[in-house]
DNA sequence: TTGTATGCGTTATCAC
DNA sequence: GTGATAACGCATACAA
């Protein structure tokens, strides 16, 4: 039953000629005489000879492969990164390996390692918020240091010397914070995560630098800090129950969502009384009730720029020793959770 | 500058031994004297050598990946059950590829050829639409021809011979359209898509067997039927102007929530007035509002059972010839949305 | 206890 | 025009 995968040996040995003869006939040789050519093209064609990858990547010591090491995949900005990252590398005839940290520093290094050995032309990566909170990065480094291509994505850092792609999260902040401040509200909320994780430092600096261009004192007592996981919904309850607020800015859409029902369970409005902005723009946004105004990340867009660096670097010969860092610009998305 | 990786070959000419006793040396064999091993071992961890993956695959004809082939990866249930593969292949050691087929029949062929020759031991799949409404399955059985062990999971066919995991789609709906009959309700509205889906398929003879068994009498006016893509908002607007009905069931999410708004606008109370319930229960169930009641799908239960499938298939030494197909159990988690 | 030879499937160089 | 050989990195049966 097995039809055994068929090999330039079989196809030799079928047609009595040598191994090297098929394989240049295969490759249309100018070598090869038009007669062979065409007997061994119908040949393989008849058995549906196709070259073993395997084999190839040995020879060349090239795998075609592109791994992707992210935190997690049920989440909606990796994901659509994911589906640039494949859009791009299929049209180059790339595979794309995808490996999940899990926010695991131990299992970021282990999937990295793993893939290293061979089994990847290049690294395309988002950092697990253990990684950025132990602040190690040896395993980048090591990786580097072999002279295999690195991506870093969305969450980065600047202690490793490779190719990076990251939205203006600061800037995201900045322009949301001041779309609020624009429609003339004074005290808003900041609801975010621990400072470790790069992408939350960078849009609290952006909230803070919008609140201070406009002359607006920061109050702590209006920013809530919560950890990455395991939200509790009373932490939630509270802080809007004993907050005066008239806007809120979240760093990803389901701290807003969140915020936005304890708002109306408090009998207030979105937008009239309190207006709310989330990162991230996702699916939640979209369908949120009220849908949520958003900054957009891009993410496939991050994903197909970040393919298209990592795979320019594989294929470019030089070891180069210049990097760069392209920062895309957040769009904000004005939906009915502010007032426009 | 570029640390090149080390091998056997390194090795042994810098300690001036063979190649094998390096190999076995690694290998720990009882072979080799405590001395050399000591001194080979040493030196490989000095200069942390790892063996060659692609070079070991070659020898084995193992690669130790595994091939995923989906429609769509911005699409939480798909996430959810890529998860579990990679839960489940990581502890076995198995890497995953993930190949977008984008609904596409074309781009599953190409994605899968690409796969067949030599990158992987074995394919997880779930169906494009494109190939479901084709139903052209020659890509699929001539892997299995070539003895590559494939799961197809959700989306699957019987006219192909292989594993199958799947939810019973049937008694989710009927479940779920029992509940609805159960709270009173007796002009129950289908949304779905098109039948050629087999998944939409089942769904729909669930809810008609359930109207049947509890003698309601099916009325094609509140069965409304849209096609998988580009879904028009205004479609859905006229649909819920011209029914009348007491309760919803949809195929997924997005259609459940659009519903939902519309019935809102209508000026109708969820659930006092209508009743709804969604398919797939991802993040938008979750935080709908009202939440919506939804038929779990246990996508990531399905991901690691999928790969334990194939993986002790690939692992298996014997050319079994018996194919099982799994049946999960779908959940109605009920929420807001519904009564209860 | 160590080393030699062979093979995994392919390609490239060089000889015939 | 065609074929023998070596090489990619590793593992192993078999010699020594």
């Amino acid at each position: 039953m097995l039809k055994q995968k068929i090999t330039l040996k079989h196809i030799a040995k079928e047609l009595d000629v040598s191994i090297s003869t098929v394989s240049k006939a295969l490759k249309n040789s100018e070598e090869i005489s038009r007669d062979t050519k065409e007997k061994i093209q119908a040949f393989a064609k008849l058995y549906n000879y196709k070259p073993n990858n395997i084999a190839i990547s040995l020879k060349n010591k090239r795998t075609k492969n592109i791994g992707v090491v992210i935190p997690d995949i049920v989440h909606h900005f990796f994901t659509t990164v994911v589906r640039g990252i494949e859009k791009y590398a299929n049209t180059k005839g790339y595979n794309v390996i995808v490996c999940l940290s899990d926010e695991s520093f131990d299992k970021e290094v282990i999937n990295m390692e793993m893939l290293a050995n061979g089994s990847i032309d290049g690294f395309i990566m988002s950092l697990s918020s253990d990684t950025q909170l132990k602040n190690d990065y040896n395993h980048l480094k090591e990786v580097t240091e072999q002279g295999i291509p690195l991506v870093l994505f969305d969450r980065v850092t600047n202690q490793v010397n490779c190719d990076k792609i990251v939205i203006d999260d600061q800037l995201g902040a900045y322009t949301a914070t001041k779309k609020l401040i624009d429609e003339g509200r004074r005290k808003i909320a900041l609801i975010t995560t621990d400072d470790y994780l790069s992408v939350s430092k960078a849009r609290t600096d952006g909230y803070l630098k919008a609140l201070s261009d406009n002359n607006i004192e920061v109050d702590n007592n209006i920013i809530l800090r919560l950890p990455t996981m395991g939200m509790e919904e009373e932490v939630f309850k509270t802080f809007f129950e004993k907050s005066d607020i008239d806007a809120v800015l979240c760093v990803n859409e389901i701290f807003a969502i969140y915020g936005m029902r304890c708002v109306k369970e408090n009998g207030l409005k979105i937008p009239e009384d309190v207006s709310f902005i989330g990162f991230t723009d996702g699916l939640l946004s979209k369908y949120a009730n009220p849908s949520l105004t958003a900054i957009a990340q891009h993410g496939e867009k991050m994903g197909e720029l970040a393919a298209e660096m990592l795979i320019q670097k594989v294929e470019s010969e030089k070891e180069e020793e210049t990097y760069q860092t392209k920062i895309l610009e957040p769009t904000l998305i004005e939906r009915d959770s502010t007032i426009n």
